[in-house]
DNA sequence: TCCATATAATGTCATATGCTATTATATCGC
DNA sequence: GCGATATAATAGCATATGACATTATATGGA
């Protein structure tokens, strides 16, 4: 089992994850809520429980984030105007550095781990690891 | 960011282990769980602190989780011959039976994942990752 | 309209994990 | 051999997350 394809894409991940996790750390963030804030600068204005549905996290763990998130400034709730259960996110101003950052340590991550791949094979790969993604988000499958 | 290779590829991973999660959970084992299992059955006799370092989980995790394997007859403690302060974990006959299950499981849940993909392109993609596992691997490059 | 049901968010409790400290034992330098 | 230091395992406490329950509001059918 742990010669598999499977075992080495996933072992890959998680060196993958760790590594960054480590820079983020040093930033002051954890891996969900570099993932939250992410989501919401490229869709700003989401309900809570479309970003818990995206982050696969329960909606409860997310409004416990967005409260941390919320309580050091980085994310205000708006009370979203067509539903008055829901509440739209946003990003403050004060995350526009915090990002920059974060793009760059993500860029440095990535550099390293791809390092010594030519473009021609790095498109290989994404290629590849699409098509698994794409069969993987095939929920149906499995039990077949 | 969410674009990249690296976003890509830990995204893939993630579904896997989501998927496999689940058929795993159906057994009533957690990821944690099967990870430990299936190191022990590689190398039988090791200590609490080795599997830990394997697992990348700090040692009083590890230490709850054999508690709870043990507790429910899969794993067992032994003193360790040569120091007092140790023990030696070992699998029971008990998981003869499900450690076949789980092969089945992961087998089931690798087919799934790279079905359509041809035997050279897996091998190209296991070729490719393996250099990234490699470069991840380095510690020292990153901040270089 | 009004009731049944669904949905958004959150509180309560249980569980899993990590940090720090503690105990028992081993190893190293003299 | 003996004291200082290191190591294996574990306990106490804090934190993060999930399951279940609860409240407020929305939606759909008679």
């Amino acid at each position: 089992m742990t010669d598999s394809v499977g075992f080495l894409l996933n072992d890959t991940a998680r060196l993958y994850r760790r590594t960054l996790d480590g820079t983020l750390r040093d930033l002051g963030m954890t891996s969900l809520q570099w993932r939250t804030v992410a989501r919401l600068k490229r869709e700003p204005g989401m309900r809570q429980s479309e970003l818990a549905d995206l982050l696969e996290v329960e909606p409860i763990t997310l409004s416990r984030m967005i409260d941390r998130l919320a309580d050091s400034g980085m994310v205000c709730r708006k009370a979203d105007p067509n539903d008055r259960r829901a509440w739209n996110l946003y990003l403050t101003d004060k995350t526009d550095g915090l990002i920059r950052q974060l793009e760059v340590e993500a860029k440095r991550v990535e550099d390293h781990a791809f390092g010594g791949l030519s473009d021609e094979e790095r498109q290989t790969l994404a290629g590849l690891v699409e098509r698994v993604r794409a069969n993987l988000s095939r929920k149906e499958a499995v039990d077949a």
